[in-house]
DNA sequence: ACACCTTCTTGAACGCGTTCAAGTGATGTG
DNA sequence: CACATCACTTGAACGCGTTCAAGAAGGTGT
C-alpha cells in the first residue's frame, strides 16, 4: 500500500497526522519542485534532482507525494488561491456583469502566465480522467467548488437581471467556459498569448449579450431547452 | 529525421524509402501493439512485450515508430476511416440537418465504444499541445481536415437554410463540438456511456434550433458578433 | 530511566521507455 | 564475382519514476 493518499473520507482536513518537522520537509520539497519546474520545465526536472536540491533522499519525496504528478497539485492550489485574491480585488470595484467577468478571466490568465510552457505538460497529466488531478475528478472537487464559487460571486454580485433558473446554472457554465479558455490558452502559441486575451475580450460581451437576450420571449423555449439538457446530462446513471 | 509517418497515400513528402520486408515488419509491430493495447490497456503494455510478441528486438520497434505514443496514431487513423464510412451511410439516407448531425455523432461514439477504457489513456497523451497526436497539432492536420470534412458534408448536404457566413463556419464549429463530445465521453463513467448519448440527443435539437434562430432579425447582431470573434481569434499573431 | 509506538528518512533496486554502436543481409554497380 | 551501399535488425546500456525493507528520530506512558 502506498499509504499516504491526499483525501480522507471526511471533508475535514484531518489527513494523516503530521508534525511540525514533517510539514516543514513537505513544504521544502514542494517549493523546490515548483522552482525547478519553473526553471527547467516539468519533464526535464527529475525526482532525483528535486531530492538532491532539497537535500533529502528520493524516497522522502514519495513519503509526502504519491507521485511526481501529485506535486502539481501544489501548483494548482497555490494559483487557485492567488486567482481568488485577484478576483476579489476586481469584484470589489466592478458592479456590472461584463467587466466583472472580464476582470476575473484576465486575472486568471495573469496568474498562470509565468507557467505557460510548464502548464502544457501539467495539462497533459490533468487530462487523464482517472488522474486525481483532473478538474472533473472527485479528488479535486474542493478546488473545483472553490473555482465555481468565484463565478458565483461574479454573477450574484452583479447588477444584471436574469432568469432565476439561468442564474442558478450560470456560475457552473462560466466555470466550464473558463476551463475552455484555459484549454485554449494552453494551446495558444501567439506572443504573450495574445489570442487568449482577444478571445476573452470578444467572448465576454457576447456572453453578456446572450444573458440579456435570454429574457426575450422568442428565446424563452430555447433557454428552457438548454436548462433541460443540463439537467438531463447531469444525472449520474 | 523522424521520417516515418503514417500517410498511406503517395502524395506524401519524400518519406524514407521502404522495401517490402520493412513494410511487413512495420505492420506486424503495429498490429501486435494495437492488439495488446486492446487486451491489456495502454500503460500495461510494454514496448518489450510488443517486441517479444512480434518476435523482434525492442530497438526494431523504434526503427519504425518514434515512440510508444506514435503507435497510437495507427489506432487514430483507423477509427477515423471507419467513422467516415459509417457517416456516409447516414448521410446517404438523411436529408435534414438534425438527423444528419445526430447520426454522425452517434456513429462516432459507436466506433470508439470498444476502446472506451483505453481511449482515456490515449486522450491523456493526445492532450499535450506539443504532442504530434494532439488534434490541434500540425502533424495531425490531415486527420483533422478529414474530420471537419465529415461535418461539412453534414451541413452542405442538408436542406437547412442558413446564413452563408454561418454556413462557412459551421463545419469547424461542429467539429469543435464533436471534440467536446469526445471529451465528455472520455470522462463518462455511466453504464454504456449513456450520458454521452443523452448529451448528443439533447444537444442536436438545440443546435438545430439555434441555427434556425440565427436567421431572426433580433439575433442578427449577436450572430455577427460570434462570427467576428471567430475571425479575431483565428488570426495567428 | 526504559520500552514502545508513530512519524519520518534513507538509498539500493526494479521495470519502464528510449538510444545507439555494432552488426546482418539484400541490392545495385564495376 | 567482389564490393560498396543502404535498409534493416540487434540487445546492452542509460536515465527515468517508483517501491520498499530497513532504520533513525522524536514523542509518550510508566
Amino acid at each position: 500500500m502506498t499509504g499516504v493518499t491526499t483525501a480522507a473520507a471526511e471533508p475535514g482536513p484531518d489527513e494523516k497526522p503530521r508534525r511540525a518537522r514533517g510539514e516543514q520537509t513537505r513544504q521544502l520539497i514542494l517549493e523546490t519542485a515548483l522552482r525547478l519546474f519553473r526553471e527547467r520545465g516539468y519533464a526535464e526536472t527529475t525526482m532525483r534532482a528535486i531530492a538532491k536540491e532539497a537535500g533529502v533522499a528520493v524516497g522522502n519525496a514519495y513519503y509526502y507525494f504519491d507521485s511526481k504528478e501529485h506535486l502539481i497539485q501544489g501548483f494548482y492550489d497555490r494559483n487557485q488561491t492567488i486567482h481568488r485574491a485577484a478576483a476579489e480585488q476586481v469584484l470589489a470595484t466592478e458592479k456590472e456583469l461584463a467587466p466583472r467577468l472580464r476582470g476575473v478571466l484576465h486575472a486568471g490568465i495573469d496568474v498562470n502566465e509565468p507557467y505557460h510552457s510548464f502548464a502544457a505538460t501539467f495539462f497533459k497529466t490533468a487530462a487523464e480522467p482517472s488522474s486525481p488531478l483532473s478538474p472533473f475528478s472527485s479528488e479535486s472537487s474542493p478546488a473545483r467548488e472553490a473555482a465555481i464559487a468565484i463565478f458565483r460571486d461574479v454573477v450574484d454580485g452583479s447588477t444584471a437581471k436574469l432568469d432565476p433558473e439561468l442564474r442558478k446554472e450560470l456560475p457552473e457554465l462560466l466555470w466550464l467556459g473558463w476551463m475552455g479558455v484555459i484549454l485554449f490558452w494552453v494551446y495558444d502559441k501567439s506572443p504573450d498569448q495574445r489570442r487568449t486575451r482577444r478571445l476573452i475580450d470578444g467572448a465576454v460581451p457576447l456572453i453578456d449579450r446572450m444573458v440579456s437576450l435570454s429574457r426575450l420571449r422568442v428565446l424563452r423555449p430555447a433557454l428552457r431547452q438548454v436548462l433541460a439538457l443540463i439537467e438531463t446530462v447531469r444525472k449520474d446513471d
